[in-house]
RNA sequence: GGUGCUAUCGUCUAGUGGCCUAGGACAACGGCCUCUCACGCCGUAAACCCCGGUUCGACUCCGGGUAGCACUACCA
C-alpha cells in the first residue's frame, strides 16, 4: 500500500487524560513519526452529558508537556487550542451537518432505520426478556420504519418525535477484521446488536458512526487504540462495507490495556489515589464535581521519563536496552514487538525512569528546576539572588554545587530539598534516632575540644582548594591529627560532628559539608548543637 | 449468561522446535564501599497455568481445559 500513513488520537472530553490514552497517543505518535506520516488530534465530543470543561485544554497541554507533536486537527500552542489543517473542523460536535448526509445515505441504501422505542421501553424491554438484544430476531417487533414503514416513520419524525437511527445489521455473517498486533479476528454477526448510530434528541451521532466518517474524510491510514475496541471493530468493518469504502478502510491495531499494579482490572483513577500515584500526566480541577488529581508533572516527573517508562509498557525492541529517546523509540518502535497481553503498571519503575534521567540532568538545569522550590521554603534567600555572576545568581550557583552533592539518591527534583536543607537551613531539632544511636555521653566534651581545634584553623585555609579532595584538605589533617593524639574513635567523633552540622546521620562528606558552609556557619551550629544538647 | 482477547520470575519483559541447567530490568534480600544516610558495584532468591497430542526433541506447534481481562448503552 503506497497510501500516506495518517493516524489519529481522539480522546473523548471527559476528563484529564488518562495515562493510558497517553500511551496510546505516543504510540500513534511514534508510528506516524517512524513512517513520515501525519498525527491528527481529533476531539469525540458526541456524548453532550459527559462534557467536562477545560478537558480539551488538558488533554493537548498535556500531549504538548509529553513532546508528543500533533500535525494536524487541534493542538496546545502558546497556551491556547489552534486548529490546523484543511480536514476539519476536528471537534465532533461541530460537524454536524456532515454527519446528517452519511445517515441519510444509510438509510436510503436500507442499511439504517428510524426507531421510536424510548430508552425507558427499551429499559422496560430488558428487564422482560433475559439477554434481551435489538437486533435480527427482535427489531420486526419494535417500533420503527422497519414495522411501520418510512413514510409514517416520517410523519412521525416530522411531528417532532424523538428518535435514533439504528444500523442494520444482517445476521449469521461471519467478519473478519485483520489485527497488525492479534492477526485475523473472526465474529458471527448475529452477536451484534442493531447499534444507535445517530441520536436525534441532542442532533449528534454516536461514537461508531463519526468515528468511521471521520477516519474516512480525514483518510485515516491506521487505527491504533485500546483492546477495548476490538469487539466493535467488526461493526466498524460492516459500516466502511455500508458505505463503500472498504478500499480505503483503515488498518487496525488493538492495543493491551493497562492494568491495575495490585489484583486484577484496568488502571483506573481510584488506584492512584489508593496507592499513591499519579494516574494523569498533568494535575487536574475538575470544573463538574470539584476533584483535584494529581499529576506526572507536578509530581516532579520529567516528560522524557514518562514517555520512556510508557513506552515499555507493553512494547520492547528485544535488546537488553532501557533507555530510550524519543527519536530511538521513532526509529525503533514495530506494531509487531507491541505485547498482547495487559501490563500491569508497576510505578515503581517509573521512579526508577524518573531518577535516570535526573542523574542526566546538569547542576545548572537541576538549579533552575529547583530555585523555585527552595525560594518557597527559604524565603529569606531571595534576595540575595540580586548578585549575578553572569547570568546566574551566587544562590543559584551555590544551589547547582550543592545539588551536584545529593542528586545521586534522589528520584524527584523536589526530593532534593529533603536532601540538602541543611546546606541552607541550621538544624532546628536533632533526629531522635541519629541522637540515640551518635551522640554519646562524652559528646559534649568532643565537640567542645573540636570548637576550639576548629577556631584554630585559617580561614584561608578552611575550604578544600580545587583540584584535592576533601581527605586532602587542611580541615581533615588537622582533625584527624587531632582524634589520633586523643585516641578518639573516628567514627564518634565524625557522627556528633555531622549531627551539629545537619541534624541527623546522613548527607554527603563532611567536608564538603564544610566546604560549603563555611567557617563561621560551621562554629555557629557546632556551638549551637552544644547548648541545645550539652 | 454470550462473544472475543490473553496466559514466562512479585512486576515489565527476552525467547518464533535443539543455543534454555529460561536472559535482562524494577522491586526484595545479602555483601562491598564508608564518619552517617544514600548512590554505586558485586551477589542471592525468584517464572515457562494445567492436561493431552505432534516430534528424536517442546517455553516455543496443535487440541482441550482453567484463569484473567475486555465488550455486551440513545458512553466513548
Amino acid at each position: 500500500m503506497a497510501r500516506k500513513v495518517r493516524v489519529r488520537f481522539a480522546p473523548s472530553p471527559t476528563g484529564a487524560l488518562h495515562i493510558g490514552g497517553v500511551r496510546t497517543a505516543l504510540y500513534n505518535y511514534l508510528f506516524a513519526r517512524q513512517h513520515g506520516g501525519d498525527m491528527l488530534l481529533r476531539i469525540e465530543d458526541t456524548d453532550s452529558t459527559r462534557f467536562v470543561p477545560g478537558a480539551e485544554e488538558y488533554i493537548l497541554e498535556a500531549l504538548d508537556w509529553l513532546g508528543i507533536g500533533i500535525d494536524e486537527g487541534l493542538r496546545w500552542e502558546n497556551g491556547k487550542i489552534v486548529q490546523v489543517g484543511n480536514h476539519g473542523p476536528y471537534r465532533q460536535s461541530e460537524r454536524r451537518e456532515i454527519y446528517h448526509q452519511y445517515v441519510d445515505q444509510l438509510i436510503q441504501s436500507n442499511h439504517a432505520y428510524y426507531a421510536f422505542d424510548t430508552p425507558e421501553q427499551l429499559d422496560a424491554k430488558r428487564a422482560e426478556i433475559p439477554n434481551f438484544q435489538y437486533d435480527a430476531r427482535t427489531r420486526m417487533q419494535m417500533d420503527n420504519s422497519l414495522v411501520i414503514g418510512m413514510d409514517e416513520a416520517k410523519r412521525r419524525i416530522a411531528a417532532g418525535e424523538k428518535y435514533v437511527v439504528r444500523f442494520l445489521i444482517e445476521p449469521d455473517e461471519n467478519i473478519t477484521v485483520h489485527d497488525l498486533i492479534r492477526g485475523d479476528v473472526t465474529i458471527n454477526s448475529s452477536i451484534l446488536d442493531d447499534k444507535v448510530l445517530y441520536k436525534s434528541a441532542d442532533d449528534l451521532p454516536t461514537y461508531h458512526l463519526a468515528n468511521i466518517v471521520d477516519d474516512h474524510l480525514m483518510e485515516v491510514s491506521h487505527v491504533i487504540r485500546g483492546e477495548e475496541w476490538l469487539p466493535s471493530a467488526p461493526l466498524h468493518v460492516l459500516l466502511y462495507r455500508a458505505f463503500g469504502w472498504t478500499d480505503t478502510m483503515p488498518e487496525f491495531a488493538h492495543l493491551p490495556l493497562l492494568l491495575k499494579p495490585d489484583g486484577n482490572g484496568k488502571l483506573s483513577k481510584r488506584d492512584g489515589d489508593r496507592l499513591g500515584f499519579p494516574v494523569f500526566p498533568l494535575e487536574f480541577h475538575n470544573q463538574k464535581d470539584g476533584s483535584v488529581s494529581s499529576g506526572y508533572r507536578e509530581s516532579g516527573y520529567f516528560p522524557e521519563a514518562v514517555i520512556n517508562f510508557l513506552a515499555l509498557l507493553g512494547w520492547h525492541n528485544s535488546t537488553d536496552q532501557e533507555m530510550f529517546t524519543m527519536d530511538e523509540l521513532i526509529q525503533q518502535f514495530s506494531l509487531d514487538r507491541v505485547s498482547k497481553s495487559g501490563a500491569k503498571f508497576d510505578y515503581e519503575k517509573g521512579k526508577w525512569f524518573n531518577h535516570q534521567y535526573l542523574q542526566l540532568k546538569s547542576n545548572e538545569e537541576l538549579a533552575t528546576l529547583f530555585m523555585p522550590i527552595l525560594l518557597d521554603k527559604v524565603p529569606s534567600l531571595a534576595g540575595n539572588s540580586a548578585v549575578l555572576i553572569g547570568s546566574t545568581s551566587v544562590v543559584e550557583a551555590t544551589v547547582a554545587q550543592v545539588i551536584g552533592l545529593v542528586k545521586d539518591r534522589v528520584n524527584f527534583v523536589p526530593e532534593l530539598w529533603e536532601q540538602a536543607n541543611f546546606f541552607f537551613v541550621a538544624p532546628t531539632e536533632y533526629d531522635e534516632k541519629s541522637l540515640a544511636k551518635r551522640w554519646k555521653e562524652d559528646s559534649p566534651r568532643h565537640m567542645t575540644e573540636l570548637l576550639e581545634v576548629l577556631e584554630g584553623i585559617n580561614d584561608n585555609d578552611w575550604t578544600t582548594p580545587a583540584g584535592k579532595t576533601a581527605e586532602e584538605g587542611v580541615l581533615n589533617t588537622v582533625v584527624m591529627n587531632w582524634i589520633a593524639e586523643h585516641e578518639y574513635g573516628v567514627g564518634i567523633i565524625m557522627n556528633a560532628f555531622r549531627i551539629c552540622l545537619v541534624g541527623a546521620a546522613r548527607g554527603p562528606h563532611i567536608w564538603t559539608i564544610t566546604d560549603v558552609l563555611g567557617k563561621a556557619e560551621t562554629l555557629r551550629r557546632v556551638r549551637q548543637a552544644l547548648s541545645t544538647l550539652n
